[in-house]
DNA sequence: AAGGCGGGGGA
DNA sequence: TCCCCAGCCTT
């Protein structure tokens, strides 16, 4: 029995039941795959539905507004991945007339579709024969065949993908690769596997010596940063100030108040003494609400204070993404998970 | 080739 | 704590 018939045959027996393999819409398949992008399934899988409700097809999600998308992508994380999609469906609309790509090159022009979600998309809606290569691909392969070479590194890159190349059911090429990322999601798993209950045991390099735990390799990435953002919540008539974060850096264009970042920890009193805030505020007091709330990023770890502020209108020339908005309209905004755990915490704590 | 980009869950 | 998750884009 080859590998791909011991996977296809694993899979008849303990494939999940998972909405987007009920179609082979490319519309609604590439939804599914880019809300699981680096996204565990139980994480991704209400969005998805509340997705595929609000938006039934490419037209109704190229006509939605950036904002109104990102708000209902509020809470997934790595949000550029939902203004990429705004950008892909205006594409599919102008250059494939709102007929959705299922041809790899073609869906490689789409904003945010790279190498897997093209095979992805293109397997599963034209079973076209491309092999995936996501963290489950990877984790399966090294161990298999006890390869060393790191999975992030240049050359792992060529070495796994030549390999899932060569592996690919050409017969199924759907199915095998459900099958295959499957199976390193529930059987091969990242931490513990149970080889005990593994059909391919037998030959599997890493079981032999032992390494089940040491596959993948994988290179180190930099140590994360600490940064201190200092939060100023100004109310006025029912109104909140809110401030539209820039393009860059993290959070690029989520909504969230007016704020200060400084290398260092302050206190109320030094942020209160810095020109930044005086150009800003005047002479006003900053007074802070609760503790400080550590959020954490792969990359960052974010130290965030929230101030009350008793300003009477700020000038909002100044900063042409500062507005005011009525605070039960606040929720049509999209947040990052900062502001809106605040926001729920102080404005409907009971 | 390396770094940036979220948030959550498991060990 | 650290690692991982149906990765992609920019420099």
């Amino acid at each position: 029995m080859s590998f791909s018939d011991r996977i296809l045959a694993w899979y008849q027996s303990h494939k999940r039941p998972l909405p987007w393999r009920e179609t082979k819409n490319p519309y609604v398949i590439w939804l599914s795959e880019i809300i699981l992008q680096q996204t565990r399934v139980e994480q991704g899988l209400p969005y998805f539905l509340r997705f595929v409700e609000e938006f039934p097809n490419v037209t109704n999600f190229a006509r939605a507004s950036e904002g109104r998308i990102l708000r209902l992508w509020q809470g997934l994380g790595y949000y550029s991945r939902a203004r990429n999609m705004h950008k892909a469906s205006k594409l599919v609309l102008e250059e494939f007339s709102g007929d959705f790509p299922t041809q790899f090159q073609d869906l490689l022009r789409l904003p945010g579709v790279g190498e897997y979600t093209a095979a992805a998309i293109s397997s599963f809606a034209a079973n076209q024969p491309h092999a995936v290569l996501d963290g489950n691909v990877f984790r399966v392969l090294s161990r298999y065949f006890g390869i060393e070479e790191p999975i992030n590194s240049t050359a792992g890159k060529k070495i796994f993908s030549q390999l899932a190349d060569e592996l690919l059911d050409r017969q199924h090429p759907g199915e095998y690769n459900q099958a295959i990322m499957d199976f390193g999601a529930l059987q091969c798993k990242p931490k513990s596997p149970d080889c005990s209950v593994c059909p391919l045991l037998i030959d599997c390099e890493a079981y032999k010596t032992n390494r089940q735990d040491e596959l993948p390799k994988k290179l180190k990435g930099k140590k994360s940063k600490d940064r201190y953002f200092h939060y100023f919540l100004i109310e006025q008539d029912g109104q909140v100030l809110m401030s539209q974060r820039g393009e860059e850096d993290v959070w690029a264009n989520l909504y969230e108040f007016p704020m200060i970042e400084s290398a260092a920890h302050m206190d109320a009193q030094e942020i209160q003494d810095l020109p930044e805030f005086q150009g800003l505020f005047k002479d006003a007091a900053p007074v802070l609400i609760g503790d400080v709330r550590k959020h954490v990023l792969s990359h960052q770890n974010i130290y965030a204070r929230f101030y009350k502020l008793d300003v009477e209108n700020v000038e909002l020339a100044k900063k042409s993404h500062w507005n005011y908005f009525l605070s039960e309209n606040l929720d049509k905004l999209a947040k990052h998970k900062l502001i809106s755990s605040f926001i729920e915490h102080y404005f409907f704590a009971n």
